[in-house]
DNA sequence: GTTGAAATTCAACTCAGTGTCTATTATAAT
DNA sequence: ATTATAATAGACACTGAGTTGAATTTCAAC
């Protein structure tokens, strides 16, 4: 819409520069990844990274941010056709998603990431799960998203790290079972394949 | 036990960095923290960190860890009493010291600090919480920690940082009631004055 | 294809923080 | 009061940050 134009010299150095955060977070946190290391690992310029970014914190907000719009594309795409109760759909869409993006949201949601892109995240779910709220007062709502969303991104990582064994729609019944119901009435084996 | 003996200059010192962290933290992340900005805060020469840490985390891993004994002791003491049914009353003991020591936990539990301190503090309730395992699977047990353990620590940062209006009873009860029931099977009004 | 514009590279520089070391001073323990 | 040791002060080489200016390469538009 906007520039379709962009120098493919420019596509190919941001694009070098975005894989090799991602490569470099598999094994350091955000903070301790340099400048320096990024291009060597890039194979650019130094100087070329100030093109383009301040520092490394911005290299990954930019990428935060392409992939939450990319994300809200595929999931306005997706939810068109139905609108089922609640969001077992949704998320379940949610997670196919993120399925076949592994590599970005596993160092997305990692401990070598910093919070910023969980904050949207949260956000991005708030909006979504966002119901005629049931009879609880405001603050109670505000303490049941701050208690289920991250538990729920926890899940996530959870299911991320270890491989993705579980099928999605297991692991967005168990998440909205979890929420809804509690432990208490979590039926056997939901997870067992 | 082992040393009744420390040199009340090094007490002094150490001290002081601590406190120094602490202040600091406040502000910046850990990452972000010199030892520089740690010796003028704490009024010490730079040569003196490097006489008991190695780096700013080390000194973070020795506060964490120091904490986290005093919390067990905590604990263990006021436990001995009574053991009701799981934890509400281990729950709010648990609370009541965090209101003790709100500087700390603050910092601790920011977005400042490392994720050292929580992971510990997880396993820490883990232990307190076991529970002759319901009928559950163990893949699902395994989720259904990783679900609420980082709920109930998201609660309590939030109770934290708006300056901990509610009772930890309070609090105890909503985190209990979540986990075990759901959303669904609030009581209104749960958080309400 | 040529050409003009723009992106990348290269080398150099200052700045700030690191970690180590040695000599000196201050102070706690006894 | 003496002794051991902790803290200070200053200097060192080293690493990465961020900027700059000139040279070079690459793209895109004609």
């Amino acid at each position: 819409m906007e520039n379709k134009k962009i120098d493919q010299r420019v596509r190919l150095t941001q694009s070098l520069l975005k894989n090799a955060l991602v490569k470099l977070m598999q094994e350091h946190h955000i903070s301790k990844i340099s400048v320096r290391a990024l291009c060597e690992t890039a194979g650019i310029n130094r100087s070329t990274f100030y093109l383009h970014y301040s520092d490394p914190y911005d290299l990954l907000a930019q990428v935060e941010q392409e992939v939450l719009e990319n994300l809200n594309r595929y999931l306005n795409h997706k939810s068109i056709s139905d609108t089922k109760p609640l969001s077992i759909q949704v998320l379940s869409n949610f997670l196919n998603y993120v399925k076949e993006n592994v590599d970005l949201f596993k160092a997305l949601l990692s401990e070598n990431c910093d919070f910023a892109f969980q904050k949207d995240l949260m956000e991005l779910a708030q909006v979504l799960s966002s119901q005629p709220n049931q009879s609880l007062d405001p603050k109670t709502i505000e303490y049941v998203k701050v208690f289920c969303l991250p538990g729920a991104i926890s899940v996530l990582q959870k299911w991320l790290q270890e491989g993705m064994k579980e099928s999605t729609e297991q692991i967005s019944e168990f998440i909205i079972q979890i929420i809804y119901f509690g432990v208490s009435n979590l039926s056997k084996d939901m997870l067992q394949n």
